[in-house]
DNA sequence: GGGCCGGCATGTGTT
DNA sequence: ATGCCGGCCC
C-alpha cells in the first residue's frame, strides 16, 4: 500500500515520540477506525500526524483527504500543526475545514441542483429570526405566545437530526403553535429558497439532499475522498453523521476521533449515540483507546475517573499518567457566592505572589451569570482577569448593521441585509414605507432595492419619502461603483460615513457608544487582509469569530462549555451546588440523560487541570435577585475520598449545612459544618479587608488594560477594550515551549521574592524549575525572578 | 416616527 | 436584580 517513492523522504520523523497507542491510530490508514482519546490524551497530535503520515506515504493527495471539524479555531489549529509537520503541502488541503465551510464548499458547486443559485446567502441565527417573525406575522401567529425564537430552535433542531419540512413526525409538527411548526418549516424553506439563501443548518441538510439525489455526484465525492477524518465525534448531531456516512461509504477509510465522556452538547443536537454505536455503524472498525494522559496529575485524574465512573452507557476508558500524584483536589465551602469570589481571589493572589502567570489560572462556571461575582471581586482586588466567551464580535448589533450595508452593495437582492438598515439611522423609512416597498417587491418580482427603485419613480410615496428612499437607492449605486476602483475597506469607511451610521453613534451620548465606534474601526481593519468585499463577506459569513489578541497575564473566566479543548495550570471550579451544578433545568428537562451530561461537563472541567483543581460550593447564591440556600453538589460525593482534600474557606463562615434531602437523594459527606471554624482572624481575611479599603485604586489603575468587568454605565473600559476584542483562542494560553529564548540558562543562580535564592534546574520555555536554597524545588515563570 | 413603560425570562452556544 | 422586547402613547 505504501509509495515507496515517497515514503523514503524522511520516513517516520513526524512519528518519533507517540506512545505505542497513539503510534497504532496513526498508522491504522485503511479501514474505520474509532479513536477513543481521553482528555489530555494527546488527541490532536494523533489526528494531524495521521494525515501527515498519510501524505509521506504518498496514500492519497492533499486534496484527497476530508477532515472536519466543528470549530473555526480546531480547523486553523489542525492546519497549522500539519503544516508544521509537512510544509506547503497543506495549502493544498481545500477539504480540511469546519462541517460548515465544507459543506457550503460542495453546495456552491452544485447549487442548482438543490434549487439554489451559487452565490446564495449564508443566514445568520439573527436574520433567520427577522425571517421567521414575518412568516409567523404572515400567519397571525401570537408571537408571544409562540416567539420567533422558539421557532428557529425548533426548526435548528429538525435540522440537526437531518429531517426536512416533509420528514417532520407529524406527533412533532403540532408542537409548535398548535399544529402549525410544520407548515411553518415548509414555508421558511420555500422563502429562504426564493431568496436564494441558506441557514447553517441547510449546509448540511442540503449538502445530504445533494448526495443522496445526485448519484453521480456522490460518486464524484466517494473517489474524491480517500482519506476521511472527523474530529470531536462525539458532538456529532444526526445530520452531520448522516452526511459523513454517505461520504464514507466510497472508500471507507473513515477515522473518528472523541471522547464519549466528553460529549457536553446534547442540548444542542449532538449524539453521544453516534459515537456509542460506531461499531455498528461501521463494521470491522478498529477501535483504539488513548489513556495515558499527559496533562494532569494523579489525583486530579482520580478524582475526575471516580466521578465519571458514575455515568452509564460509556465505552468506559481509564486515564493513567505516569506523573506524579501532585496535590488533590481541593474541596471548600463558602457562605455564600461572594465568600466564594473572595476566597478564590485570595487564593489566586498568592498563586501570584508564588510567582504562578495568571494565564495559567481558571475560573470554569456552569453559568454565565456566575461570572459577575469574579468580575467585581476582581476589580475590587485590582486582579487582571478576562472572559472568554460572552458576546462576539460579528454578532454585536453595529457590525450587524455595517455589514448589511456591505452585503447589499455587494448583492443587491439581499433582502434581509437591506430591511435591516431601510431606516437604520433613522431616515424616515419606517414601517409603512417598507411595507409599501415590500408590496411592490412581491407584485413586480422584484428584490426590494430594485423594487424601491422603481416605486421612486412613481407617485406612490410621499414626496419626503420619496426623495428620501431615492437618496439611498442613490446612494448605494454610487458605493457599489466605487467597490470596482477602491479598496473595499476604504469603501467601507466612506458607506459607513456617508450612510450617516458612524454620525449616528457620535451623537449617542450612552455609555456604550465610544466602544461601538471603537468596534466599527477594528471591522474596517479586520477587512483589509482579504482580497476584496465578496471574499470578506464569504468569510464572516462562515467564522463568526475574530482573532483577539491574547492580551496581557489575566485570570481566565470562562463556562465549563468553552473551556473545552483548553488546560491550564489551576483550574477553580465554583459553585458546585445542586440546582446550580447539575444545573436544575437540565435535571428537570433531560432526567437522567441530562444529569449524565451536567457530569461530563464536571468531568471536563477537573480534565482542564494540569496541577491544581479546586472545587468550590456556597450555602447561599442570589439567583434571579433572590437568595436561595443551596445544597452541596451530589457531584462533590462522587469525587474519590483519596484524591480530596477538604479545605477551610478563608472566610471562614461555612456553609451551614444539614439541607440535604431535599433532592431526594441522601446525605452528603459535604452536609457538615464541623470542619469549618469561624475564623474571620485569619490572615488572609484581615489581608483581604485591608486591602477592600486601601486598593480601590488599584482597581482603577491597576495593570494591563485586560480587565473588564464595568457594568454597562460606567466608564467604557470595558467596551473599548475587551469588548473589542470578543473571544480569545486558545493559542496563548498554553505556555510557549519554545520560540521565546530563555532568559536563564540552566545552573544560573537566581533570586525570587518570595522563596529567596536559588539555581535554576530546568527550563521549558518561559517556565523554570528552580532548586531554591530555603524553599526546595518551585516551578516558577522566569519573569518572576532576577538573576542574582 | 420616536420614546417610555411594563411584562417576562434569566443553562450551556459553533456554524 | 436586570435586561430585553413589545405595546402604547405622544
Amino acid at each position: 500500500m505504501a509509495n515507496p517513492g515517497r515514503a523514503a523522504a524522511g520516513r517516520g520523523v513526524y512519528l518519533d515520540g507517540l506512545n505505542p497507542e497513539q503510534r497504532e491510530a496513526v498508522e491504522a490508514t485503511d479501514g474505520p477506525v474509532l479513536v477513543l482519546a481521553g482528555a489530555g490524551t494527546g488527541k490532536t497530535r494523533v489526528l494531524t500526524t495521521r494525515i501527515a503520515h498519510i501524505l509521506s506515504l504518498g496514500l492519497a493527495w492533499p486534496s484527497q483527504i476530508l477532515a472536519v471539524t466543528f470549530t473555526n479555531k480546531a480547523a486553523r489549529e489542525m492546519k497549522e500543526r500539519i503544516h508544521a509537520m509537512v510544509g506547503e503541502e497543506v495549502e493544498g488541503m481545500p477539504w480540511l475545514g469546519t462541517f460548515h465551510s465544507i459543506g457550503v464548499r460542495m453546495l456552491r458547486r452544485h447549487a442548482e441542483l438543490v434549487g439554489l443559485r451559487s452565490g446564495f446567502t449564508i443566514l445568520d441565527t439573527d436574520d433567520q429570526i427577522r425571517l421567521l417573525k414575518q412568516l409567523l406575522q404572515a400567519e397571525n401567529i401570537d408571537e408571544k405566545r409562540w416567539p420567533a425564537r422558539l421557532l428557529a430552535n425548533v426548526i435548528d433542531g429538525w435540522k440537526n437530526r437531518g429531517l426536512g419540512p416533509q420528514q417532520v413526525p407529524a406527533g412533532e409538527g403540532a408542537s409548535f403553535a398548535n399544529g402549525r411548526g410544520q407548515k411553518l418549516y415548509a414555508d421558511y424553506q420555500a422563502r429562504l429558497k426564493a431568496l436564494n439563501a441558506v441557514d447553517f443548518g441547510d449546509l448540511l441538510l442540503e449538502g445530504i439532499r445533494l448526495l443522496r439525489e445526485n448519484p453521480d455526484v456522490l460518486a464524484d465525492y466517494h473517489r474524491r475522498f480517500r482519506y476521511i477524518l472527523v474530529d470531536e465525534y462525539q458532538d456529532t448531531n444526526v445530520a452531520q453523521y448522516l452526511w459523513l456516512r454517505l461520504l464514507a461509504q466510497g472508500s471507507r477509510n473513515v477515522c473518528c476521533v472523541g471522547d464519549d465522556d466528553q460529549s457536553i452538547y446534547g442540548w444542542r443536537g449532538a449524539e453521544v449515540d453516534n459515537i456509542l454505536r460506531f461499531e455498528t455503524d461501521f463494521p470491522g472498525a478498529k477501535v483504539v483507546r488513548l489513556e495515558r494522559n499527559y496533562r494532569s496529575t494523579g489525583h486530579i485524574l482520580g478524582a475526575a475517573a471516580h466521578l465519571i465512573a458514575h455515568n452509564e452507557g460509556r465505552l468506559g476508558k481509564t486515564l493513567f499518567s505516569e506523573g506524579e500524584r501532585g496535590e488533590r483536589v481541593t474541596v471548600t465551602g463558602a457562605w455564600d457566592s461572594q465568600e466564594e469570589a473572595r476566597a478564590i481571589g485570595e487564593e489566586i493572589e498568592q498563586l501570584q505572589r508564588q510567582g504562578h502567570a495568571l494565564t495559567q489560572v481558571a475560573i470554569l462556571v456552569r453559568a454565565s451569570f456566575q461570572m459577575r461575582e469574579f468580575e467585581d471581586r476582581f476589580v475590587t482586588l485590582g486582579l487582571n482577569y478576562r472572559v472568554i466567551g460572552g458576546p462576539r464580535f460579528y454578532e454585536r448589533a453595529e457590525i450587524r448593521d455595517a455589514l448589511a450595508y456591505l452585503r447589499v452593495i455587494a448583492s443587491p437582492s439581499d433582502d434581509l441585509a437591506f430591511e435591516r438598515i431601510v431606516n437604520v439611522p433613522k431616515r424616515g423609512l419606517g414601517d409603512a414605507a417598507l411595507r409599501q416597498i415590500h408590496d411592490h417587491a412581491r407584485a413586480a418580482q422584484l428584490p426590494l432595492v430594485e423594487a424601491a427603485r422603481e416605486l421612486v419613480t412613481s407617485e406612490e410615496l410621499k414626496p419626503k419619502v420619496r426623495q428620501t428612499l431615492r437618496d439611498l437607492v442613490g446612494s448605494f449605486d454610487r458605493w457599489r461603483e466605487q467597490m470596482a476602483t477602491m479598496p473595499h475597506h476604504e469603501l467601507a469607511e466612506i458607506v459607513l460615513d456617508e450612510s450617516g451610521y458612524t454620525e449616528m453613534w457620535q451623537k449617542d451620548r450612552s455609555a456604550d457608544a465610544t466602544g461601538r465606534l471603537e468596534n466599527l474601526k477594528e471591522l474596517v481593519r479586520s477587512m483589509e487582509p482579504f482580497e476584496n468585499l465578496i471574499g470578506f463577506l464569504e468569510h464572516i459569513s462562515l467564522v463568526m469569530d475574530v482573532d483577539g489578541g491574547a492580551g496581557g497575564d489575566a485570570v481566565n473566566i470562562m463556562t465549563l462549555h468553552s473551556a473545552k479543548g483548553l488546560e491550564f495550570d489551576t483550574v477553580f471550579l465554583p459553585g458546585w451546588e445542586e440546582g446550580v451544578f447539575p444545573n436544575q433545568r437540565a435535571l428537570d428537562e433531560q432526567g437522567r440523560a441530562g444529569l449524565e451530561e451536567e457530569r461530563r461537563l464536571a468531568y471536563v472541567g477537573l480534565t482542564r487541570a494540569r496541577r491544581r483543581a479546586k472545587v468550590f460550593f456556597a450555602s447561599n447564591r442570589r439567583i434571579h435577585g433572590l437568595w436561595q440556600s443551596a445544597v452541596p453538589s451530589r457531584f462533590l460525593d462522587e469525587l474519590s475520598e483519596k484524591d480530596v482534600e477538604v479545605t477551610e474557606s478563608r472566610g471562614g463562615s461555612g456553609w451551614g449545612g444539614g439541607q440535604s434531602g431535599r433532592y431526594g437523594y441522601g446525605p452528603s459527606r459535604f452536609d457538615e459544618a464541623q470542619s469549618f471554624g469561624s475564623s474571620y482572624s485569619t490572615p488572609g481575611w484581615q489581608r483581604a479587608q485591608a486591602r477592600q479599603e486601601s486598593g480601590r485604586q488599584g482597581a482603577f489603575s491597576g495593570g494591563g488594560s485586560v480587565g473588564g468587568g464595568f457594568a454597562d454605565n460606567r466608564p467604557s473600559r470595558f467596551a473599548a477594550s475587551e469588548g473589542a476584542r470578543g473571544r480569545v483562542i486558545e493559542g496563548e494560553l498554553i505556555a510557549k515551549s519554545t520560540g521565546t529564548p530563555a532568559r536563564f540558562a540552566l545552573g544560573t543562580r537566581v533570586f525570587h521574592q518570595k522563596f529567596g535564592y536559588g539555581e535554576v534546574t530546568s527550563v521549558e520555555g518561559n517556565k523554570l524549575t528552580v532548586l531554591f536554597d530555603k524553599a526546595g524545588e518551585k516551578k516558577v515563570v522566569d519573569s518572576f525572578v532576577e538573576a542574582a
